[in-house]
DNA sequence: ATAATAGTGTCTATGAGACAGTATAGC
DNA sequence: GCTATACTGTCTCATAGACACTATTAT
């Protein structure tokens, strides 16, 4: 029985009323592919604290509402977007994270290819952005923990990618084998061999029977995401 | 502009104080190995919701503490031990989670080898209780989402100990090979070559130069875990 | 023909997996 | 000696990695 709480607070009567609660937001790490380089989507502030730095975009969570569902709700009014892929990432509760008040914030990765994107980020707010992650942690101008958060992040698809098909998220339905090699290659952060690559794939693509045309050179099949 | 918070929350003037907020707790996965069988703690619940059930041991989080020190707190409050293997793993948010009001809550998995828990779990609580998991998953009194919980933590663990050096934890400082190799093997789920588990552990681990004694057999080395 | 990129065949090195054998304690 | 478990040597096989080669388009 101290200042923070009940013990055991889950199996004895309590009320909850006693005790100043915190806030609780969800903060979306929003990530695409574009110009072969990995993106993120950020929001330049214009009011206190951290004015005029880059944050993430975020919601807070509504008393009748899921952490999910706060999630989509949030992709959905920065990108316009749903059905994408999307997963709970770390819940960040250091104390003085927001200096206005206790906000504890569930982030949420999503991964958007960059063509389903490409009309709809910025038209809502002009401050709204895809930023390139090394450009993005080189500058010093990120608000609140989000410069960690985008640390984790990085970390969490280079990881899923080695041992989960995530990297096929940041393709169209249609992609050639070029051009998913590509994304590997940046998500991972070094250049693969052409054969193995391929190998890997192959299992999870079938081909869509069409040919990309129009460039100087053999022609690339495209490919869909088999279904399992 | 909904019921649900404000938009965009983090980045415009806001007032928390108009929107009511949810409690947020810790819910702690306090494994170990015991009989050759992976165990969880939990408590038996002597009021209602969910009356004469097992739950996970929580804490709610103090509007001045971190929620890894409420994690800290609430395995100390359990276990009376502190400086072991901690992580979090995941933050549930189902409106309907807790009957009783909106609670959000962290969950963290923390390792303990059975020995040093021997003769502290159930001192300070009569209904406090390691359960094997398969026994616990078996029956179908558990309160609140801690059933998810468990299957979760389990599954973390699983992974866990494919790339990691996690199952260490579950051995006391001094250990034998066959004692270490019979942790993965109850983790995994599956028997080990002997060979093979040496191998893969050989560059983690260096001899004490002492030997297990009393036994009708060849007597194994002592290892401990080498400090990288 | 040339340049540029797409796509294929195959060798090698590494490591996981399997199994047979030897070593050392108590009885 | 016997039994039980600790410990070791070595073979096989799957797969990741590396590289050389062929194929097809626009100019």
């Amino acid at each position: 029985m101290n200042q923070y709480g009940i013990k055991p607070p889950l199996t004895e009567q309590y009320d909850t009323t006693l005790y100043e609660k915190p806030s609780v937001a969800v903060d979306l790490l929003i990530f695409t592919i574009e110009d072969d380089r990995l993106k993120v989507l950020m929001i330049r502030r214009d009011e206190a604290p951290y004015q005029g730095m880059l944050a993430l975009p975020g919601v807070f969570v509504g008393i009748q509402e899921t952490l999910d569902d706060a999630a989509l709700r949030g992709i959905k009014e920065e990108t316009g977007l749903t059905g994408i892929y999307m997963e709970q990432m770390y819940t960040w509760g250091q104390v003085e994270r927001d200096p206005r008040t206790r906000v504890i914030s569930v982030s949420y990765i999503a991964l958007v290819n960059a063509d389903s994107m490409r009309f709809t980020v910025g038209e809502r707010v002009s401050e709204v952005g895809l930023y390139g992650v090394e450009d993005v942690l080189q500058s010093a101008e990120i608000a609140f923990d989000h410069r960690e958060m985008i640390q984790c992040g990085i970390a969490r698809i280079q990881n899923k990618t080695e041992y989960t098909n995530i990297a096929f998220e940041f393709v169209p339905e249609e992609f050639t084998l070029p051009q998913l090699q590509k994304v590997y290659e940046i998500l991972l952060g070094k250049s693969l061999y052409k054969t193995n690559f391929r190998n890997k794939v192959k299992l999870l693509i079938e081909e869509t029977g069409a040919m990309k045309a129009g460039e100087a050179n053999r022609p690339s099949k495209y490919y869909r995401k088999v279904r399992v």
